[in-house]
DNA sequence: CGCCGCATTGATGTGACTCAAGGTGCGTGG
DNA sequence: CCACGCACCTTGAGTCACATCAATGCGGCG
């Protein structure tokens, strides 16, 4: 059990709660749910219980009860997957500490998408109404969620599978930075296999670009520990839209700040 | 000025306010806000001022202050771009009468895409804060934008051409139904090029497969016409992943009832 | 040791983009 | 009223990126 790689055959449904812990004591405290929230009297007040996750388990499944409920991650990493129109599981997205899970499932009764540790994990539960007195941050996550899942559309019409693994890297660099952790080398929690779901990619060609931009001096990889070496040169290959179509349009010409929040 | 076709080159700012209309009697309440409320007196209440927007003008641009709104399409139709990872504006939706406009930019400062209409349209102003009487029902909107815009990055790593343009016009077909039009005849608002950028395909490729679907007698096309001749092959159309990549994983099989929402 | 899943690597096929040219409908101006 | 212009849309031929298929290497676990 619990492959050196893996995640994928054969998830479990363990559960474990611990033991409550304030917010203002988290680790996470600086990214997760009142960045900038100074009053901590209602900070403490958000978290129902706390669970562990392990590796290779379910935090919900598609079709569990939601129960006015999200979660907000205090340790480990997970992957989101859904149906796609041909029935077939899908990786909707990998999320990290202090980032949230079920936030598309706030109004409905039941889960349409499963949450699966990528390793051992832990998460706080948080029920919506405990939100009532910080509702404007609430809304404001809310609202970047949408933002962030608009941005993986947008990867996702970049047709060039270079552009799509260069940005989903430095997406990755980003949010291990700016969790304190070095943006330069990070070991991948996911498969090959999960990252080209991801994409819209085989794994094979997952493969090979890791390889292609290793040749180009652009990364460094030994199976999943990555080293960006040249993360300019990277940005610039995400950017080229290269043999993309579409590409005109009206041209208002903006700048994105490139990768933010969740992937 | 406004081409038969059109939207696309040269848009304006064109902004006229209009008389107070209660939401109790607009043509789009069943499907708009407070669908289910039956309280009267909160959701006539809700509402700020009404903009009328004509053909190709900008609702709000990129730039633009949010100040805590968002809209509500009375009728009319709009398109919805931003910058992609080489600063080229992309659609990344189209909306049409009882849906929403700027529900990304709610904790934000300023709007990140530009909203343009595809025909004479009026919207109606939503301030965030009115919204406290029905905070459920707000949260579940933008709970369920979330899923939608998942949908729509799935259906991008469905990298067949068909199956995107297939799920495009059957989202299309039931967005249409659900407002009272015939979900099988309609009238598309946005022109190839606008659908292609959408999908992430060409124009050419938009053409060739509308004219495939017309040889495989799933549709009829002339121009923007579209006639939905048989939906349920198109349906298995969108569904055959035939040759996406991916499609294993754990495979815990889930039913998508297909078109939700905005797409 | 042998199995199994993951990762890599190579040979081959094809779907969709590219480039280029022609058709069509609407608006404009003579 | 008709001719012209301009988008938009269509259609065709060639190319390339990525998927597919297939085989091998590698590491962990039973």
């Amino acid at each position: 059990m619990l492959n050196y790689l893996s995640a994928g055959h054969g998830t479990r449904d363990a559960a474990r709660f611990s033991a409550p812990v304030e917010c203002s004591s988290c680790r996470a405290r600086q990214l997760c749910l009142p960045a900038g929230a100074t009053d901590h009297r209602n900070v403490d007040k958000l978290v129902g219980r706390r669970i562990k996750v392990s590796r290779d388990s379910n935090l919900y499944k598609a079709g569990d009860l939601v129960g006015n409920r999200f979660y907000a991650i205090r340790y480990g990493s997970f992957k989101n997957y859904r149906a796609d129109a041909a029935g077939q599981p899908r990786i909707t997205g990998f999320q990290m500490s202090a980032e949230f899970l079920a936030l598309d499932a706030i109004g409905l009764q039941q889960h349409n998408c499963t949450a699966v540790a990528l390793e051992d994990s832990e998460v706080c539960e948080i029920s919506c109404g405990s939100m009532k007195p910080l509702l404007p941050f609430f809304h404001s996550i809310l609202s970047k969620e949408i933002t962030d899942e608009q941005n993986v559309a947008l990867l996702l019409r970049n047709t060039r599978a270079e552009q799509r693994l260069a940005a989903f890297l430095l997406n990755l660099s980003w949010r291990y930075g700016v969790r304190g952790f070095s943006p330069a080398r990070f070991r991948l929690a996911m498969s090959r296999r999960d990252i080209a779901d991801f994409l819209g990619l085989t794994p094979e060609s997952v493969s090979r670009l890791m390889f292609q931009f290793k040749d180009q001096n652009l990364i460094n990889v030994t199976g999943r520990d990555v080293t960006l070496v040249d993360a300019i040169g990277l940005k610039q290959l995400a950017a080229n839209a290269g043999g993309a179509p579409g590409a005109a349009l009206d041209a208002t010409p903006q700048t994105l700040p490139l990768p933010r929040g969740e992937l």
